[in-house]
DNA sequence: GCGTAAACGAGACGGTACGTCCAGTCTTATA
DNA sequence: TATAAGACTGGACGTACCGTCTCGTTTACGC
């Protein structure tokens, strides 16, 4: 079957090279003051191959996320076994990113752009855009029985993302000693 | 005693005025299309006398959140002296003004908001920007005996307003029965 | 041969409608109260659009004035043959304008104009910025026999243009005796 | 005979501070530059205190210029005896002073400052603010038979003055042998 | 190969808003 | 009543980006 199109293919080094560029100014600037004519620039692309792809900022910033170039990947769940020690271990670690002054930026970065696209809003509950999913860490707890086979996952994860991103908005330190309140006020382990 | 400063004192209509413009630009249009420009002229007032009091917009819309401008008041914790049921209640009420369309607006609005300002993120968490704590209100749980005494209430209490604001960025609606699961999960009562 | 430049030409449509626009706001309230807003305004074109192109708003004018946009076009020296007759006529015409009130005003404008820009008080060296020169006629007029050979005509030319300078701005009226007076004073024939 | 007025009388220090401050600022940075604002800071002074006496920057600049606050003293036009001395003198004063950077930027503001106000003109056309006077030197002239009774003299002043407001205007510079011509074209000797 | 059509760089364009400066007027309290 | 202080409306400044557009160039298919 050929192809279905005349005309230059989309260039795959173009694209690149924004994505690249974006994360890149994503991380130094924040989304605040990301802008696409900066964009192109730092790209060496014009503004229309921009705008050709991509609708909007947010949906740039969406792609970026998805492909892995805004977070730090250590930020993903470990899975251990241990669903609690997980869970731990994983809010002291967002924990900590917050109290670095670039961290807290990225998260606030992060959160502004998903006030702008759904889909930001969507990979940052799924435990912050990354590849592992938080609610599918918790059904595996279910599964190994270190949870009730009611409870509620979704809201589990929803609520433990949305505490940290209070945290965040508000400017309010998290410790280590609250990430464990935390996760065991939420946790309540089978009779 | 005289008066300690010379020169005309500040005007309290322009003031208003202005805190007025910015709340009912903001209700209209969503705090990213807020414009200093805007509220100006909606206020018939100079920008100067706006960049006179304010360093930032999100100053501005902190002021607006702080006089309750901004919020519907239906939306301050009710206390009827059954922790669980005023809980429920109160984020049925949030998770239907999230289903309206102009309900999510106001929220990612909010949220974009605190995304420029510490303050707004504080008041958001103290549910919501109003007078009434939500922290407060599980104090009073606490003492009631309807809580653990060692119940982290401050965690509590984030990771509640946390799963509606990532209910709101990520477009999930969220039900009633959302709330009933949310809040029993998160509320595990003394033995 | 291919094209040197890439990307959109200059919009000829909009420059020739700024400098209308100029051409029009200067005539109609002077130089001092010309702005680059109004310009921008009244040509149906963006600020942004004119800051492209002139780094200031005296190089607006003095291309404005190489146009001949600016001038009555009668102001040019005629050449009759009759160096001290055509000076005199020329003068006069100068002073008559600057006995009509807006005539003044222009003249004010144009020197406060030249106070920003040199080229513009170049043109107005010679002969009022348009494409007549003022030390050529007098050079003609040493060809001619009407002038001693070593007559200084650039300092002549000065002279002249400046005379009418001074009395423009101490508002003191020229008349046409003035003009004679002034001409018989510099031009000495030759023995 | 008691005061005619009542209320505190005007403060004559605050007027020279105003006066003062003006020189200073149009000395340093241009009469394009003086902003009342500016004045009143530099003088400690409020700015109702300079609308109240001053009805416009310009009135201001004329009051200084004619204090004699704005001109080097040296430019004086100086009474030997010898009107083309004197004269050629004058002038090459006058030229060297256009040579320096800040000696052009001093005419230039002058001249834009005689563009809004008449008597700024007038002093300039008076052989440049000070107190001697151009055509009384050159009347003298007349009367010591250095000059043609007939002599125009108020034209010979205006245009040896123009013709040193045009080179300033025009960034010609002027050199001494510049100023013996000039004089010696426009001064010619009784028979 | 050769035309044609899309992608691409460059960048001009009409706009909106920014944050700042200053004008000129006013309102206080003090001298 | 004059003054210092300073708040106020209003107009313009020069800059940054927006999103659209128009060029000339490049690239790859389909004839």
């Amino acid at each position: 079957m050929p192809n279905q199109r005349r005309g230059a293919p989309r260039s795959e080094s173009a694209r690149l090279a924004i994505l690249q560029a974006t994360a890149r100014l994503f991380a130094q600037r924040g989304y605040e003051h990301l802008s696409i004519e900066g964009i192109a620039a730092e790209a060496g692309v014009s503004k229309q191959t921009i705008y050709r792809w991509w609708p909007a900022k947010s949906d740039l910033v969406a792609d970026c996320l998805l492909d892995g170039m805004l977070l730090p990947s250590r930020l993903t769940i470990p899975d251990t076994g241990d669903l609690r020690a997980d869970l731990i271990a994983w809010l002291e670690q967002l924990f900590q990113l917050l109290q670095e002054p670039d961290g807290r930026g990225l998260m606030i970065s992060l959160i502004a752009a998903a006030t702008a696209n759904e889909q930001i809003g969507g990979r940052l509950r799924d435990s912050l855009g990354g590849e592992s999913s938080l609610v599918a860490r918790l059904a595996t707890g279910v599964e190994a029985g270190q949870l009730r086979d009611d409870a509620p996952v979704a809201e589990l994860g929803e609520a433990l993302v949305g505490a940290m991103i209070v945290k965040a908005l508000s400017g309010r330190p998290g410790e280590s000693a609250d990430a464990v309140r935390l996760v065991d006020a939420l946790l309540v382990p089978p009779d």
